[in-house]
DNA sequence: TTAGGATCTAAGCAACCGCTTAGTATGTGC
DNA sequence: GCACATACTAAGCGGTTGCTTAGATCCTAA
C-alpha cells in the first residue's frame, strides 16, 4: 500500500466518520458520493445518475432519501457548516494571543482535512432555494460572529492592533477559508502544518 | 441616478474597458455576457441561450465568433489570467517593502474591481479542456513566480522573516484572490480601501 | 403463513442542452 | 448590376437532464 493510497484511506475514513449520524446507511453512501462529486465537477455538472452510480444504486434510488438533487445539496452545506461552525466553539486558550492562534490553526486545518466538503460548502452557497440559501447564511453569521469576538477580546485588552475589526475578521477567515480552494492531499504541507503556519501568520498579523 | 446605478455604470465602462481589444463588436459584446453570466450562476449553471440573450442576439450567433461554450470560457481566462499577471509586472516601490505593499495593495483591489472576471478565472479552472488549463496553468505558475521573487527579495534584504517562502507566498496569493469571492460592490469597503487594508496586513504579517 | 411497509430497480417522460443546418439580409469590390 | 463574403436568424436534431411511475424484492410482526 503506497503512502496516497493510506492518504486516500485516510480521507475515506475521515468522511465516514463526519457523515455518521446521517442513517440509513444507503443515505449516507449517497451524501459521501455526492460530496465528492459536487466537489470534483460542480453541482450542476454533476448528475443525479453520476451520484447514484458513485453510491452503487440505481438514479431512482436518490429519491427515496432525498427530496431532490438540491436537497442532498442542502444537507452537505447545512452539516458542513455546522461542523465548522463547532470547530470555533468554546475555543481553548489561556489568553486572547492563544485562543486566536487555536482558532485559526483549528479552523484552517478543517478547511484542509475537510476540503471536499468545504468547497460544496464554499462555492456551491448559490446553488441553494432562497430559503435553504437564508438558513445557511445564518450559520454563515455565526462563523463571522465567532472568530469576530475571539478577535475583539484581544482588541479589548490591548494585544492587538486591529483598527479595522470587521475589515481584520474578513480577512482572517478569507485566509482560513481559501485553504480549501488550493489544498491537494498530495501536497507536501499537512493540515497541521497549515494550521501552524497560518496560525503564526495571522498572529504577527494583528498582535501589536 | 442612485449611487448604486453609478456604480454599476462604473463596472460596465470597466469590463468594457477591460475587453477593449476584443473584435468585432459582437463577439465583445459576447464575451462580456458570457463573464457576467458565469460569474453569476457558473459555468454549467449557464447556457448558450443565456448567452446570447445577454447579448441581444439569437443562439446561434455565438457560433459564429467561437467554437464552443467552453471556447468562451477559455477566452475569459486567458484574458483574465493574462491582466492579473500584468498587475505583478514592474510593480514600484524604492525597496522590498514598498514593493511588497504594492504588489498587495494592486493584485487584491484587482480581485475587487474585476471581481466578476476574477470568479470566472478563479472557480472555473476546472471546466476547461486539458488542453486550455494547461496553458492556464502557465500563466498561474508566472503569477506565483512573480510573487514569490517580490517577497524573495524582502527576505534576502533582511526585511522580511518568511522561513517558509512557499508557504508565505501561498498564504499572500490566497488571502488576495479570495477577495474576488466575497467582494461586493454594494458593501461599504472600495476596492482601493481593500488593496490599501491588505498590504498593511501582509506587511506586518511578513516584517521582522 | 402472510399482510404490509420500506427499499430498491427498470423504464421512460417532458423539458432542456450544445450545437448544426439551411436560408436571409447586408455591405463591398468591380 | 452582380458576384461574393460576412453576419446573422429560424428551426430543429440527437442526446442528456431531473424526476416519476409501476412493479419487484426484502424484512418484520402478528
Amino acid at each position: 500500500m503506497t503512502a496516497q493510497q493510506v492518504s486516500g484511506q485516510h480521507e475515506a475514513e475521515l468522511l465516514d466518520e463526519m457523515w455518521r449520524h446521517v442513517t440509513p446507511d444507503a443515505a449516507r453512501r449517497m451524501l459521501i458520493a455526492a460530496a465528492h462529486a459536487f466537489a470534483d465537477k460542480g453541482y450542476h455538472a454533476t448528475t443525479t445518475r453520476d451520484i447514484a452510480s458513485l453510491a452503487g444504486m440505481s438514479p431512482a434510488a436518490v429519491y427515496i432519501h432525498y427530496r431532490s438533487k438540491e436537497d442532498l445539496l442542502f444537507q452537505i452545506s447545512k452539516i458542513g457548516h455546522e461542523l465548522s461552525l463547532s470547530v470555533l466553539s468554546d475555543v481553548p486558550g489561556k489568553d486572547p494571543v492563544e485562543r486566536l492562534s487555536n482558532a485559526v490553526s483549528s479552523f484552517a486545518r478543517w478547511h484542509a482535512e475537510y476540503h471536499t466538503t468545504a468547497r460544496v460548502v464554499q462555492y456551491e452557497l448559490g446553488a441553494l432555494s432562497p430559503e435553504h440559501h437564508a438558513t445557511v447564511v445564518e450559520l454563515r453569521r455565526g462563523i463571522e460572529g465567532r472568530m469576530r469576538s475571539i478577535i475583539a477580546e484581544g482588541v479589548e485588552a490591548g494585544l492587538f492592533d486591529a483598527p479595522d475589526l470587521r475589515g481584520a475578521t474578513l480577512a482572517v477567515l478569507s485566509l482560513c477559508i481559501d485553504v480549501a480552494r488550493w489544498y491537494q492531499p498530495t501536497g507536501k504541507r499537512t493540515p497541521e502544518q497549515i494550521g501552524a503556519l497560518y496560525a503564526d501568520l495571522v498572529r504577527r498579523m494583528l498582535m501589536s
